[in-house]
DNA sequence: TTAAATAAGACTAAAATAGTCCTAATTAGC
DNA sequence: GCTAATTAGGACTATTTTAGTCTTATTTAA
């Protein structure tokens, strides 16, 4: 379905509640009740964007998580990448080595172009935009029908 | 890891075979031998792009499959919702209903913004393009390790 | 009538993902 | 120092998804 995992998903709701009191620093506990999500899932979330840059954490008692930056310097491709690893439809995108179709396949260059406008259209939306209040969804729902017909 | 599976990618290795000799019908034995792919997979495949109108098939002596367009009119996100469903990154962009985040979620409309960039680039390259000579990989690999800097 | 081919879908095995839990390390406050 | 609160790290299990195979039915040319 060339979807994102739920854990992304996930991901994206802490932040844009984090996002609301940028400085702040919120406990995993109060995350997880605020969010509806549970603890340990909170947990292991935060903990996957603190090595990737988007978020900052201070141990022990009255510590908690922080934005790394504000809503407008992070990008959903950091996000995205944080849990999920590198933005790469194909296998081949991401090493060329152990690509066993030695012949029909000259397309992993092509493959490319396409992550790249993948890539910048992750890129060109920040968490400040996703916070920004939400369009009606009907106008914005991909005609996915329209390719059957 | 955002990426496509392989069935799509194997997809895109058999209809780029078979854009290089547009008119013929193709029998899937002779597409799996020529791709390397193993012959269950391939019909598997074949058969899922049949319905999305991608190829056409012929039962019978003398049948097989075709392009059911010229290469130039085949567009990947065809090929991918053929194989994976409508393109769409998260669960509530296909139906909104069902989403249990009732507090701290105003985020759908916004990802529809997303998948829509997304959709367009998929839909903004063909099979031509596909079979097109690739570029020098190394001029277009994402520069993913520039999101941890 | 027979042989060659697709159609449909059930089924199995493997892999990825989600989610939970436990133990260690760190820090503020008493 | 001691204790409570909190993150860090990682092991582990269960679930779900995906890949791949197989069987039977249908269609058509010769």
């Amino acid at each position: 379905m060339l979807r994102l995992s739920k854990l992304t998903d996930y991901a994206t709701v802490i932040l844009s509640f984090m996002a609301k009191d940028t400085t702040a620093f919120h406990t995993a506990i109060e995350i997880a009740s605020a969010t509806g999500i549970a603890l340990p899932t909170v947990s292991k979330i935060l903990k996957l964007l603190v090595p990737a840059r988007v978020l900052v954490s201070t141990r022990g008692a009255k510590g908690g998580y922080a934005l790394a930056d504000t809503p407008d310097r992070i990008t959903v491709a950091a996000v995205i990448s944080a849990l999920e690893g590198p933005i790469a439809l194909t296998e081949c995108s991401i090493s060329h080595q152990g690509c066993e179709q030695a012949s029909g396949c000259g397309i992993r260059g092509n493959w490319g172009v396409i992550n790249q406008a993948i890539q910048d259209a992750l890129e060109s939306v920040t968490l400040a935009d996703m916070i920004k209040p939400a369009m009606a969804p009907e106008e914005i729902l991909i005609p996915v029908a329209s390719l059957y017909r």
